[in-house]
DNA sequence: TCTGGGGTCCTAGGACCC
DNA sequence: TCTGGGGTCCTAGGACCC
């Protein structure tokens, strides 16, 4: 038995919560450089604001209807869910992280308590997050993944904020009014073409001709109408399997045109690639560079491009990252036109302690380690940004605006919540 | 004027091996 | 004249997720 727990409109709750002054108000949360709406209050829904949306487009619609706009606050978002799944994880051992505001529990251990006690269970542990973090959650209950998905569907609507789809006759009317769009691994493209087949709602895939399915969708489809089924086929990943690839990238506040800001812009991205992989333990033996130009603008010239190469040794060292990130950018670069975006991608990443050396290449270099290490208890100590690579740039003009960020309050000691008491 | 960033998995086709 | 069968590995592209 699974539960999925998901944080209603995140990204605006862990606002609310240090500004209750946004309460009832319609709130939105913006993307990277302000660009997309990437999160809603309910009120801001019920303005017709499609998720995803430019900004742009919202603008006025949102300023005349009085709603607040926020530009994202990562660092604070990433805090708070580290506290909900904290939460989380002290009522039930088996948790699998699946996004910043979205988690699967294993209730197998739970089974003796019946559906009636299941419900229970779960709006007391919704209610402990709610005290603890103030992060109001829905929570789905089902026999598999997909299923718990689609009663999470439900829960939402629910006054309770928990619904379960463990009965088959309630299974069944779920299904029969959930459209195929909103099954979990579902999206438009794939709902239109499904719906050219005649399959419209989740009941009808459930159903559907298995080599039918498997013609439209491939396996994954076929996993997907198991699930529907009851059949439980994609397990709870209680340990996140490691990761593969990484990549670090941002559009630019203003067009980039020269060669010199490229280049700075280039070595930034690898300098914090670089800095993850050490957070994360991790050393990357392929790295990418790529580089567009605004494809939102049909009248500019267009030109994209991206190439990678095989790194000698695996590394996690900023200063060779940023070597060959420069090196590859040149390559690839060409004058004349205004460059919007540009990125590193790190590939074939292994763990830190499962290196394999080649005979003929340098060896790790430990003189770098150190140094590198000394850079992140810096950073880490006084922010990120206090020691960069001169090659990073020092104004950095292309870097992009965020103008409307709320403050860090959980993980800055000089951006804490100001409290003023009579 | 202004359109995000960071991931995963699957598949088809090509190159290559014996 | 007759031109196999069975593999693996890699990559690009497509699809999805939040």
């Amino acid at each position: 038995m699974f539960a999925l727990v998901d944080c209603n409109c995140f990204y605006v709750s862990c606002e609310r919560v240090f500004d209750p002054s946004l309460e009832g108000k319609p709130v939105v949360v913006l993307s990277n450089n302000d660009g997309c709406i990437v999160a809603r209050s309910p009120e801001a829904k019920a303005l017709g604001i499609p998720m995803g949306a430019p900004y742009h487009k919202y603008k006025h619609q949102l300023q005349n209807a009085g709603a607040i706009a926020l530009s994202s606050n990562y660092e604070l978002y990433g805090d708070m869910s580290h506290r909900v799944y904290g939460v989380l994880l002290s009522s039930v051992p088996e948790v699998e992280i699946y996004s910043i505001d979205e988690c699967f529990l294993d209730l197998s251990g739970f089974m003796h308590l019946g559906t009636d006690g299941l419900m229970d269970f779960c709006m007391r542990l919704r209610q402990k997050v709610l005290k603890y973090t103030g992060i109001p959650t829905g929570i789905g209950i089902a026999k598999n993944k997909v299923l718990s998905k689609a009663a999470n569907h439900v829960a939402k609507q629910s006054v309770s904020g928990v619904a379960e789809l463990i009965t088959d006759e309630l299974c069944d009317r779920v299904l029969n009014n959930l459209a195929v769009e909103d099954i979990w691994g579902i999206n438009k493209r794939l709902g239109l073409r499904l719906r050219s087949h005649g399959i419209a709602t989740a009941a009808q895939l459930r159903d559907a001709n298995e080599s039918l399915v498997k013609q439209i969708m491939g396996i994954v489809g076929v996993r997907l109408m198991y699930e529907l089924r009851g059949v439980s086929c994609l397990p709870l990943e209680a340990i996140a399997p490691p990761q593969k690839n990484m990549v670090c990238s941002r559009s630019f506040g203003q067009p980039v045109t020269t060669m010199a800001q490229m280049h700075e812009a280039i070595a930034y991205h690898a300098a914090r690639a670089a800095a993850k992989l050490r957070h994360r333990e991790l050393r990357a033996s392929v790295l990418g560079v790529f580089l567009t130009t605004n494809r939102f603008q049909p009248n500019d010239l267009q030109y994209s491009n991206s190439i990678s190469v095989s790194l000698p040794t695996a590394t996690n060292s900023s200063q060779v990252l940023i070597r060959y990130a420069k090196l590859c950018i040149t390559s690839i670069f060409r004058e004349g036109f205004s460059y919007k975006k540009c990125g590193v991608s790190l590939n074939d990443l292994s763990s830190v302690d499962a290196v394999q050396l080649d005979l003929l290449s340098p060896a790790v270099d430990c003189h770098d380690e150190k140094l590198m290490a000394v850079i992140d208890l810096l950073n880490r100590r006084y922010g990120s940004g206090t020691m960069r690579f001169a090659s990073e740039g020092i104004k950095q003009e292309w870097k992009m605006k965020t103008d409307m960020r709320s403050p860090r309050y959980t993980t800055r000691w000089d951006e804490l919540l100001v409290v003023k008491a009579n």
